[in-house]
RNA sequence: GGGCGCUUAGCUCAGCUGGUUAGAGCGCAGCCUUCACACGGCUGAGGUCGGGGGUUCGAGUCCCUUAGCGCCCA
């Protein structure tokens, strides 16, 4: 047995090279035509290629990569993918401030446009193409990508790189359109004109998922309407008195006794002189203001509400653009009792964006004073899109819908059936479909997206026909409406009465990665393989996109397989910054991850990842990367340690002896299996922070305890007062080297540089596909080491008599600190050492005897027998 | 306003189904250097577990209440 140890271990180098050799020997590669292994299979979350990953990102991709690392020890055959998310809107953003450019569908496609970074960072955005600016969010992510790689790489993730995908890919375009003509064939998907909720400034609809409520200081304006029938003044309040010209009607309470008499008359609205119906609606909140509300089309979702469930008028004065629209006080619509007056009224808000309109209002409610109270500032919840600077708006489109709420209840018991890691998570996702109040839109009103694979026909008169949409064929896949046309149609006929036109929409990115196990697995294109992997085990993800990623892809799995996508969910928490303070680019706080790979080590930050418990908010902590660099750096030097005491020579064999282990040996290796079977158990349970504090609590005590306890007489010297037997000698050996070896397999999926680097030194495979230890393990070691350092089939019994560890620890350790204080070396003599005990402690101190003697350099050992002595205690003399 | 989580040594955190003197690392103090490790080792001093009440033979660990912090949803 030879063993190749350097002279000097050190960890300089070592992730450059393991990195090399993995990506060679492909240790991590899934093997498809593998039918034997069990499957482990990891829905890993594709990051947002838009710009660069920070320290949030290596917090919980470590995580999932020491469960994948782990699972394909334990013999399962791991697939783990890596996915990037490129499609979508933060990538606009990023493509268009970095190229400095900005897209214009209407202008054509330009062959020669190449982006590139402007020269001049202040030059005025250039207006592009559609196409032009998909191929340009193309060329940036391609270089995102790469550097998201190389940190993964440096990082250390076990991924399968060959089977990375990307959500704007020709497959993941396929699979997207592909799912959608699916929905659309079962009926779970349609097309519907009806309030959406509308970002101004990024002219897009978004969904419920995507929005944010901020609360901010708004101005509560007390205006005086008029009771038809009476002429009596009602007085409601209002946020939003810019809206006055699109009032449908006043609704209150039905329980709210100041208005019984009123309902279902008629009021008139102030300014503009039209008649709008009193009604009643449990919505309307009593104590709110003066308990009756006006319903416009539309202030907020309450209105929607109102609107479609006591059939109100439309009466739509805000545009797509934020700005208010014309109107035309004479027309059906908005009929007012004196159009001329509501004319001149609303004329000078016509065109100004709500803000402005608001002012403007407000000054001329006060000049006519029909304010019945002087207008007060609260604080008040506004909606706004998560990435947007502007509430939103609601205005009526055609967009796609998939059906969401007929769902709810399904999804509440898959939610069930879900094994949730930490278990609380459920309850968020709970609450989020409970909360949920609308179908999901999945159409958006940006560019860089997966295109709706859907055609319009134009009639001769040039109206769009939106009651019979154009479908592609299932085998013509993935498709763009704009470049590609619909079978029975040619391209002349584009946007031509008499033609078509394609839905110049894309999808919700959300519509996409719900469909992550779909593009990974290999669904409708390698069946065998899809039924094989799906459904998946494992979903690993962050709890702010409980909501959106997670729900989303339950509810896609449902619709389409009509189960659970995956086994387990475990959830992440985020990285705080030093401070625990939660990490933000407005806040400026982002750590970005390369330095500190750089400055301490991959394993030092995967060590630092471990010890965040999932769902557990981490903050950034050097210290903990500095214990995990001393960690690596301990396992080269122990490691090597060991290995050195291993190979010197034996002393002379007796015939016929078979080994057995001895005691104190016996104590350590039986302790190892409570250890093999608590971290086993842990990360059966994804708990990797407590199997790693297992499995590293039992190495630091090996260093501490163990190996001072037998290194001597692993050596063999016959210095002393007797020399070591061979059986003594090969006992420890046999023992440190198992040790060794159990230890470096447990740690490998935490650090795997390191322990990739001392199984080197022994074993030709990489410990990365080395079977997970067991309890049953430690047997097969101890006499496979015995046979490779005896050269014999030696066999090798185990132990009846195994040592309690702690009463001879226990015993190191005072007479370490009586050297200590005594301020001497820890190699000074100890001239008598004396040990009472109760009869049963003395027999195992009497066990390790001749250890003991060695570590603590005693020159004369006694024990002593005291009946009923609870505690040992010691006469240590130096 | 509703829900969830957190509050344990100076700091960052473990303490699973209640049970011997409450743990770790960092920091701090002291000691130890040819022979695995100074990018180190050893030893030590620090908490009564946010406050209050309760259940129990026994609670950091269960229940109630209260305060502060954080997140999610209105």
């Amino acid at each position: 047995m030879t063993f190749l140890v350097p002279e000097k271990p050190t960890l300089e180098g070592i992730e450059a090279k393991w990195s090399k050799k993995w990506e060679e020997n492909r240790t991590y590669t899934f093997n498809s035509s593998d039918e034997l292994r069990p499957i482990y299979s990891i829905d890993t979350p594709p990051p947002t290629v838009s710009g660069s990953l920070h320290a949030g990102h290596v917090l919980s991709y470590t995580h999932t990569d020491i469960i994948a690392r782990y699972k394909r020890m334990a013999g399962f055959n791991v697939f783990y993918p890596m996915g990037w998310d490129d499609n979508g809107l933060p990538t606009e953003r990023r493509v268009q401030n970095y190229f400095g450019i900005t897209c214009d569908p209407s202008i054509a496609y330009d062959p020669a446009f190449t982006p590139r970074q402007p020269t001049d960072p202040k030059a005025r955005y250039q207006a592009i193409s559609r196409a032009n600016f998909v191929e340009s969010c193309q060329v940036l992510t391609l270089e995102d990508e790469l550097a998201f790689e190389r940190l993964w790489r440096a990082l250390g993730l076990s991924v399968d790189w060959t089977r990375t995908y990307t959500t704007i890919g020709e497959n993941a375009r396929r699979i997207s359109q592909l799912s959608f003509l699916r929905l659309f064939k079962q009926g779970k998907l349609y097309l519907a004109e009806s309030p959406t909720l509308w970002d101004v400034d990024f002219q897009s609809a978004v969904s419920q998922a995507e929005l944010e409520d901020k609360d901010e200081e708004g101005t509560f304006y007390s205006v005086r309407f008029t009771h038809k029938q009476t002429s009596e003044p009602i007085e409601i309040q209002t946020t939003r008195p810019e809206l006055l010209a699109s009032c449908v009607a006043l609704v209150a309470n039905p329980n709210d006794l100041r208005y019984q008499a009123i309902f279902n008359s008629t009021a008139i609205t102030p300014l503009f002189n039209i008649e709008v119906p009193i009604l009643a609606h449990p919505l309307a909140e009593m104590e709110k203001g003066s308990g009756i509300a006006m319903v416009c089309t539309f202030g907020d979702l309450t209105d929607v509400t109102w609107w479609k469930e006591l059939s109100l008028e439309l009466r739509p004065t805000i545009g797509r653009n934020g700005r208010m629209l014309p109107v035309d006080f004479e027309s059906e619509r908005f009929q007012s009792n004196d159009p001329v007056e509501a004319q001149s009224n609303y004329e000078a808000v016509t065109g100004k964006t709500t803000r402005q309109a608001r002012l403007l209002i407000g000054e001329l409610l006060e000049s006519k004073g029909l304010f019945s109270a002087a207008p007060r500032k609260i604080q008040h919840s506004v909606k706004y899109y998560e990435k947007g600077d502007k509430p939103l708006e609601v205005v009526t489109s055609w967009q796609w819908y998939i059906k969401t709420m007929e769902y709810r209840e399904r999804l509440i018991e898959l939610g069930n059936q879900l094994h949730w890691n930490p278990t609380h998570m459920k309850v968020r996702y709970e609450n989020w479909i409970n909360g949920l109040t609308s179908d999901w839109n999945i159409s958006r009103q940006r560019y860089f997206g997966i295109p709706i694979p859907v055609w319009y026909r134009i009639d001769e008169a040039g109206n769009i026909d939106r009651t019979a949409p154009i479908f592609p064929d299932e085998e013509h896949l993935p498709i763009d409406p704009f470049q590609d046309t619909p079978s029975g149609f040619n391209n002349d006929q584009r946007d031509q009465p008499g033609g078509f036109m394609g839905d110049p929409d894309v999808m919700d990115t959300w519509a996409t990665s719900s469909l992550t196990p779909q593009i990974a697995c290999g669904w409708e294109s390698d069946g065998k393989l899809f039924s094989r992997l799906f459904p998946m085990d494992l979903r690993p993800q962050a709890h702010d996109i409980i909501r959106t990623w997670l729900f989303y892809t339950v509810l896609r799995s449902e619709i389409s397989e009509g189960v659970l996508p995956w086994k387990n969910t475990v959830i992440s928490g985020f990285v705080l910054d030093p401070d625990r303070k939660k990490m933000s680019k407005s806040k400026g706080n982002v750590v970005t991850p390369m330095p500190l790979l750089e400055l301490h080590g991959a394993d030092a930050i995967r060590y630092w990842a471990a010890n965040g418990r999932p769902g557990v908010d981490t903050a950034i902590d050097e210290n903990t990367m500095k214990m995990g660099r001393r960690l690596a750096i301990k396992i080269l030097n122990a490691s090597k340690f060991a290995i050195s005491i291993a190979t010197g020579p034996l002393p002379p064999k007796i015939a016929g002896d078979d080994l057995v282990i001895c005691a104190l040996d016996q104590g350590l290796l039986d302790h190892l299996t409570v250890v093999i079977n608590q971290a086993t158990k842990a990360l059966d349970q994804y708990d990797y922070a407590r199997a790693l504090e297992n499995i590293e609590s039992f190495f630091w005590s090996f260093c501490d305890n163990y190996i001072e306890l037998v290194k001597l007489r692993g050596y063999g010297t016959d210095e002393g007062d007797r020399a070591f037997s061979y059986r003594e000698v090969l006992s420890a050996r046999v023992t440190l080297l198992s040790a060794i070896e159990v230890i470096m397999s447990m740690l490998a999926p935490y650090l795997p540089y390191a322990t990739e680097e001392v199984w080197s030194w022994f074993q030709p495979e990489s410990v990365h596909n080395a079977p997970w230890p067991n309890s049953t393990a430690i047997q097969d070691l101890t006499s496979s080491w015995s046979k490779k350092l005896s050269d014999s089939a030696t066999e090798v019994k185990q132990n009846d008599q195994s040592l309690d560890l702690g009463i001879v620890y226990q015993i190191l350790s005072r007479v370490r600190r009586v050297k200590t204080e005594a301020k001497v070396s820890m190699k000074a003599p100890v001239s008598e050492l004396i040990i009472k005990a109760d009869s049963a402690t003395v027999a195992q101190v009497e066990l390790a005897r001749d250890d003991l003697i060695r570590a603590t350099q005693t020159i004369s050992f006694k024990t002593t027998e005291v009946l009923d002595l609870e505690q040992l205690e010691l006469d240590i003399t130096l």
